[in-house]
DNA sequence: CGCTTTTGACCAGCGC
DNA sequence: GCGCTGGTCAAAAGCG
């Protein structure tokens, strides 16, 4: 994962120098800064470009601080799930039924960023291998949404048509269950469910793997797009009628990430890439502490563009 | 009118 | 055998 390495964390660049401006002002008469802005700015041109430069340098340093401490939650987080791969049975309850046994293993790993299933038992070899196969097609996936949002909708691409709602018994929030509509033989099947110790996270389990394509892909697919690539992480931008789209192809990382990659097989799932997609844009459009950065970034650059006509 | 959602009833597995 | 629980069915209601 080498997210770090694409965000842009200069996005506070700007804030200063527009500061800087602001006490200048002070400094000034009131009214020659109201006259006369622009060559107040043309004076301070030194000072601006010099601060500018400071604050880039500072800039850098903390994306590599930033870097490095992403680098060391990984390495952690790959030891903490080599260790739960290597002891399957810690997390187990062994008096629980076979039935409930899977059940209880869900939820035993139904905690923020294990954002799979990988249930084991230790009878595995008297289980039919019809269940073997169905078990190794499941899959989770963790919806961040609003807490006062009632409805259970996973947007994943595919169309899902429920048929059934429970409340569990572990669960004060009912569990909705949903059929894969887009083609009538298709046999994956959807639960989705709150999570019990956060409500602003939706649970949702897929059964079975779809045989046919993403209906989302075929749209994507006609509508004209290009391609780019973001470090190590190929995506793609694309635009149709829903606006435009941004596609990061998970499932091509660096060789030396071959172990991080078989702890997390499931992101392979298209619905899942998908998934994610749509959760990085909903949760960068929904941060306001994102939008504010980046119109200060926007017209922070806007500001440099007006200087540099003025030079001109 | 056809499709989707809602919701109570029903069924199967399991523990006691 | 009975009760509990999760999963599914199907009729009714809602919606475009």
């Amino acid at each position: 994962m080498e997210f770090t390495s694409l965000l842009n964390t200069s996005l506070n660049l700007n804030a200063r120098p527009l500061r800087l401006l602001d006490e200048s002002l002070e400094t000034t008469k009131v009214q020659e800064a109201e006259s006369n802005f622009i060559d107040l700015g043309r004076r301070n041109k030194g000072a601006l470009m010099e601060e500018i430069q400071r604050v880039d340098a500072e800039n850098k340093k903390l994306t590599e601080i930033l870097t490095v401490l992403y680098e060391n939650y990984t390495e952690l987080k790959n030891q903490l799930m080599d260790y739960k791969m290597k002891n399957p049975t810690s997390v187990e309850n062994k008096t629980i039924s076979r039935k409930r046994n899977i059940d209880a293993t869900k939820t035993s790993t139904n905690n923020i960023g294990s954002s799979e299933s990988s249930s084991s038992d230790e009878d595995t070899s008297k289980k039919p291998i019809e269940e073997e196969q169905l078990k190794s097609k499941i899959s989770r996936v963790y919806v961040r949404t609003e807490a006062s949002d009632s409805s259970l909708i996973v947007k994943d691409g595919y169309q899902w048509r429920k048929y059934g709602q429970k409340v569990t018994r572990d669960n004060p929030s009912p569990r909705a269950y949903f059929k894969c509509s887009y083609a009538p033989t298709c046999p994956v099947k959807k639960k989705v469910q709150r999570s019990v110790e956060d409500q602003s996270i939706v649970v949702a389990t897929y059964e079975g793997e779809h045989n046919h394509t993403n209906p989302s892909k075929l749209e994507a697919n006609s509508s004209s797009n290009r391609s780019m690539t973001l470090g190590n992480v190929p995506c793609s931008a694309s635009t149709s009628s829903l606006g435009p789209r941004i596609t990061l192809d998970l499932t091509k990382q660096k060789p030396s990430h071959q172990e991080t990659r078989n702890l997390r097989p499931k992101v392979d799932a298209p619905e899942l890439q998908q998934y994610f997609v749509e959760q990085m844009a909903s949760t960068l459009t929904k941060d306001p502490s994102f939008k504010a950065a980046l119109a200060a970034a926007i017209s922070g650059k806007f500001l440099q563009q007006n200087n540099q006509t003025e030079k001109w």
